[in-house]
DNA sequence: ATGGTAGCGTAGCTA
């Protein structure tokens, strides 16, 4: 089984490239972030003539929004909220072989590092933060479960061009990288592309848009994750980042895919 | 130290 994962940064302006991933790494699954897109207005018929015809999605109108295409049916589906708001960052599915799989969104968190200062940086801690609590509560680690999505937050030293730089950059915090790896802790969460990839090479899966050359100055960040529970970690075949995508025209996303195999 | 780009929706927010 192939699962992938891509902030697209609106599904409509961009479904040609989802269908150019489509085509071209055949994932069964393609989990999707900021699809910035209504559920009545997610275009759901290229996705369909391809075989992705078991579709989930929580969208709102201009901001976040996820979604799962699937070419595997899908048993049950789940949109969830966080901090008491209703804004399209995580939906789950379960699969006919069990597995089940969670497509999240965490908030960016603005620019100012401060929880005091910054209630969008109040907020995204918060996030990660009910979400670690809630794991062992409903879930147990010896489920087989997978979770993908941008998580806006880059844990390792080697997940951006410069640890010093980025410390009290926003996605690189000490707070955050805490509060990711308690949640990763929360349930025994395997990252599965640092699995395949060394922790002492670079590995980005964003760009900012802002950069003169994305490529040649390479300020990358690891911001988009897929993890798997244990009972699923002896089943990992592979991982890739698909950095080509970066330059994908006419409009590349400032995010690319991220792809794991499973033997399953 | 600062500003740089992009999408949505048509101003200003979010990233």
């Amino acid at each position: 089984m192939r699962i992938a994962t891509w902030n697209i940064n609106s599904v409509r302006l961009r479904v040609d490239l989802v269908t150019r991933l489509l085509d071209e790494a055949a994932p069964d699954l393609l989990c999707l972030q900021e699809t910035k897109c209504e559920d009545g207005k997610f275009p759901r018929e290229p996705f369909i003539e391809r075989g992705y015809t078991h579709i989930a999605l929580s969208g709102m109108r201009t901001y976040h929004g996820v979604a799962i295409l699937s070419r595997l049916p899908l048993e049950a589906s789940e949109i969830r909220h966080w901090c008491g708001k209703e804004d399209c960052r995580h939906v789950l599915v379960r699969l006919p072989n069990g597995v089940e799989v969670h497509n999240v969104y965490v908030p960016a968190g603005g620019d100012i590092p401060d929880p005091e200062a910054n209630e969008k940086f109040r907020h995204k801690l918060a996030f990660v933060g009910e979400m670690t609590a809630w794991w062992p509560d409903v879930r147990r680690a010896e489920q087989p479960m997978i979770l993908v999505g941008d998580l806006n937050i880059a844990p390792l030293e080697n997940d951006v061009w410069s640890h010093r730089q980025l410390l009290d950059v926003v996605s690189h915090t000490p707070v955050e990288v805490e509060k990711l790896t308690a949640m990763q802790a929360s349930l025994g969460w395997v990252d599965a592309v640092r699995h395949f990839v060394p922790a002492d090479q670079k590995l980005y899966t964003w760009w900012s848009y802002r950069a003169r050359d994305w490529a040649a100055s390479d300020r990358g960040r690891r911001l988009d994750h897929i993890w798997v529970t244990p009972p699923l970690a002896p089943a990992l075949q592979g991982a890739r980042v698909l950095r080509e995508a970066r330059g994908w025209l006419p409009k590349p996303s400032d995010h690319v895919p991220v792809l794991v195999d499973l033997d399953l």
